[in-house]
DNA sequence: TATTCTATCTTTTCAGTGTCAAGATTAATG
DNA sequence: CATTAATCTTGACACTGAAAAGATAGAATA
């Protein structure tokens, strides 16, 4: 008689790149249950390692979290560039771009955004987080720059910030609403007149160069 | 010897108006802890009854983040008709007082301003629930109208959609980036200057009317 | 090569959570 | 007054995140 069972699925006790995989599981977790349905428990599953072992390599889940956010961030940064690559090169059409490719990413990663943005889990504090989230801040400021600054008479930095904010506020603005399910006379336009409409609401939003007088 | 012990603070069986005394714990639970650490039993303590009572109120905790949301939506409307009130009867200063209502209501209750927004917790298919906000997306049509109604040439539906989705999305990115800390260099104004600089970056979403030709 | 060290992963345990079922108490109804 | 219904408590269960202690295997060292 039969003593010793063999596992159905032979798994090594180094799993090799665990790291890597837990956050595939928590990302797909964080889809699947949202944020507020996230377990712990439920990201070892599905990487089919003990509960315990995420400890090791994110401390607790809201590391876990802050890693995942981190690399959120760096996909919006992506997706953002993406969508200036395709549109014009004059610095309206690439902050317009810019904005869609932001909403864009929100509708794409619902979950994620709300992680990066509406979510107090993840540790902001820490110094990857804190790096790549200010990247982002920054390509957006160089981008507001672009369009509004006149270069015969540069703008005080208030009113700099002023441009800045009602851009970011717009873009962030339909994201949010749109992810939240708020803005469906707009949400469930087909994507390319939706995003034409996105770009027309942004462009809005950073008033033209007055004339030099 | 004695064997009963006295309760140290006498409570009826029965409460009385349990279900008030439920939504305003909730709410100081939901300030303190915030929606990811809001604990159902933690609000059957601070209302000082057993852990399975609010269920009989609300059925689940999701029941009771449903009424509370209800209820901020209640407050939320009341703020941006108190900003109104204050500010001029031009219809532009009627929308950007709106808006600023909007923005201070967010900054007042920035939890429950999440849970409004930003959660998936309170089931917006609930009548009480849906009644009211959309209550709230009505009085914020109505005066976007009374900004951009042409009445000599009256807009098409889709245009008016393109004024309210930018007037709106400007209002609640503003106030989503402020409570989620992202945008300091405006949070941390005193309140006066901070509002007026708000008041201005809304009326720039909405374009002046054009000349009637 | 043999041994020690260290990183990785598992098992066990514990306090805390939401929800359900059953019982206790009080109010409302006829 | 008797019965019913509403309200609240107690107890149980499965699930959660975290900590502690043990198991395993790769890496470093002698």
């Amino acid at each position: 008689m039969k003593t010793t069972i063999e596992p159905v699925e032979e798994r090594p006790y180094h799993h090799g790149n665990l790291f890597s995989v837990l956050l595939d599981s928590a990302e797909q977790e964080l889809i699947e249950r949202g944020i507020e349905g996230f377990s712990l428990r439920g990201v070892a599953k599905r990487a089919n390692v003990s509960h315990a072992a995420p400890a090791h390599h994110f401390g607790d889940a809201n590391g876990l979290l802050t890693a995942l956010a981190a690399r959120g961030f760096e996909r919006f940064i992506q997706r953002q560039r993406d969508f200036r690559q395709r549109a014009p090169s004059d610095p309206r059409a690439q902050l317009e771009a810019s904005g869609v490719g932001y909403v864009v990413f929100a509708l794409e990663n619902p979950a994620i955004f709300r992680l990066m943005f509406s979510s107090d889990r993840p540790d902001f504090d820490d110094p990857d987080l804190q790096q790549v989230a200010e990247s982002a801040f920054e390509e957006l400021v160089e981008h507001v720059r672009g369009v509004t600054e006149d270069k015969s008479s540069p703008k005080k930095d208030s009113a700099m910030m002023l441009d800045v904010a009602a851009a970011w506020a717009v873009a962030h603005g339909l994201a949010d609403l749109l992810v939240a399910g708020r803005l469906n006379t707009l949400g469930s336009l087909a994507p390319r007149t939706r995003d034409r409409r996105i770009a027309a609401i942004i462009g809005r939003a950073i008033p033209v160069l007055p004339n030099r007088s």
